[in-house]
DNA sequence: TAAAAATACTCCATAGGTATTTTAT
DNA sequence: ATAAAATACCTATGGAGTATTTTTA
């Protein structure tokens, strides 16, 4: 593991940020609230800042989150093309 | 993980693609060649087909594996922008 | 027969789960 | 008092390593 941060994880990012919701968003994406909980923590670690304001009946993005989140939605759909365009090649 | 191909996979294709040998892209990667070998095999796995022909002595890409290449480097470079441009975002 | 990839196996780090606690309204 | 995130703790999966085998030019 050498890329500081993933697909997966910006997938996080996009979704958490879609739900500004801890719980929700973890359902979406079929993990446990803290699961997502930690993941988040991670990511802000290796950033070195936080992505999401907590309070305790509100959660909003900072402004490194909503530039994250806008260059990650682009990066994953570059992904799922490339992906699909293999897929499409190793075929025929 | 949801996601089929993460940013380090591509990564591992791209060098593997560039040195046409799995023992010294291992190297380039600081993993053991068994490893490369598995991640690749992975890969291909996920995707359906072969990305690499093997030759005892002659490794190629396949017409799959350029198209998945040249998009690899692509979201490389562009993952990499976006990380940096969010680590200065969550300073600045 | 030698160079290189594949396999067998073992181990451990980490990602995830459940249960619980903390926090601020 | 409540809704929601954080923490504590545990487990298991899979990714990596070393040693070995297979392959074919």
């Amino acid at each position: 593991m050498v890329m500081d941060v993933e697909l997966d994880q910006m997938r996080s990012i996009v979704v958490l940020a879609e739900h500004l919701h801890f719980g929700r968003a973890a359902a979406t994406l079929y993990i446990s609230q803290p699961a997502l909980t930690k993941q988040i923590h991670k990511i802000e670690e290796t950033l070195g800042g936080p992505l999401f304001l907590r309070k305790p009946r509100q959660l909003t993005l900072t402004r490194a989150g909503e530039v994250l989140v806008e260059r990650a939605r682009s990066l994953l759909r570059d992904a799922h093309v490339a992906i699909d365009i293999s897929r499409s090649a190793v075929r025929g």
